[in-house]
DNA sequence: TAAAAATACTCCATAGGTATTTTAT
DNA sequence: ATAAAATACCTATGGAGTATTTTTA
């Protein structure tokens, strides 16, 4: 019973190709570029050995194949999808994993970040630096805390103090982060001592593009 | 509607390792090593942020959230592998692509493939080689043909003069694949006029790890 | 000419290998 | 002592970026 998959990446390029209609468009919604969007899909054309999309000028168009195919990749992606959505409530976010764009500096927040450890004393904090988009769009974090934002479809994005949290729409289920938020705005009473406020450091630094390592290190 | 996917190739890794209920066992079937599929269920883990598997000695078990998670994940393979299946038939084998273990030497082969050619006109042929059950496994290359073979649960090898001829179990859907062989093995006699036979050049190098390069070149 | 896709490189992050350690049978 | 899994370290491949070309609206 051993499955005979393509490669699933590639898969990944050409669904959301299809939907767009448009590499430029997938390419954007992925986070990479229309060039690594273009080989993804030659790729597993190739491999299968079908053409999925037939290419006009500036645009493209999904084959009678890429039809069907597209159909069934989408059902089995969305079935991943909701499977890895209900496992969390397994261990109701037991931890919070925040992205910190390069510009912060961890150390201007750590008061902050400390009160909201002694307002959510249960739940469990990893750091990561530095994190941009990707890495909420992939999973990597749960939410990001950067100074400026360019454009984050899908996502919630609230005002700090200095800079913006930014974090996934659904943030009903997740009052985890509400609390975040107040802690790093400062309006917090309920949380122990009141300690000396230190300012957001916001330097500009050009955005991050890949996280260096910090990711998953514990 | 864009998806939020785990990695999809650390998901094989797991879909392998809880079906197989053992990392060696699933490492084998992906022809990696276990410490890879170690690695690739770890990552998983954390980046899921839910533990899927107990680790005993010697025995690793599937946590509740791993069965459940387990059973939609392969549900979503499932679909993915039939919709795959089901793709060929629109371009019902219009490219043979075969793979030539390294120890084989294209020319002597040659005279054998053109008379292949000359019994299936309308079909493509690629060759690639080096290629192993590596490439056959991962779909890569539709036959492969190697001078010796140690474990290939799953396909169909049948003996050719020198060597053999490795293949999906379904042939019967496949009769150029049994064409193939029959060229291979030299007793066509529909196949033009009849060309010298070149003796099938099987020396012992050692099996060859990872494709080079030539595939998917054209 | 503009805009999207194809293409040809270059590079690096990550998947995977090797070797070693751990642990319970 | 053995066999499976964990782990550390290193290598190499595949995926992604940049720049350029192509095509037609």
């Amino acid at each position: 019973m051993t499955y005979l998959l393509p490669p699933l990446n590639a898969l990944r390029a050409f669904e959301a190709a299809a939907r767009h209609l448009s590499f430029k468009q997938a390419a954007h919604e992925l986070h990479v570029t229309a060039g690594a969007v273009s080989q993804q899909v030659r790729l597993l054309e190739e491999r299968l050995g079908v053409q999925l999309f037939e290419r006009r000028t500036r645009q493209i168009i999904l084959t009678s194949a890429g039809e069907t195919y597209l159909a069934r990749v989408r059902d089995a992606f969305r079935c991943l999808a909701e499977a890895t959505a209900e496992l969390k409530p397994e261990g109701v976010t037991s931890l919070l994993h925040i992205g910190l764009h390069a510009s912060f500096a961890v150390d201007a927040l750590r008061a902050r970040l400390a009160q909201f450890r002694r307002a959510e004393p249960q739940l469990a904090i990893r750091i990561s630096q530095p994190a941009g988009l990707h890495e909420l769009l992939e999973g990597k974090v749960d939410v990001v805390i950067a100074d400026r934002v360019q454009r984050c479809p899908g996502y919630k994005c609230e005002p700090l103090e200095s800079g913006f949290l930014i974090g996934p729409l659904g943030t009903a289920d997740c009052p985890e982060i509400e609390t975040l938020r107040s802690c790093l705005l400062g309006d917090v009473e309920r949380a122990g001592p009141a300690t000396p406020r230190a300012p957001l450091a916001a330097s500009a630094a050009g955005p991050a593009r890949r996280p260096s390592k910090p990711f998953f290190s514990a």
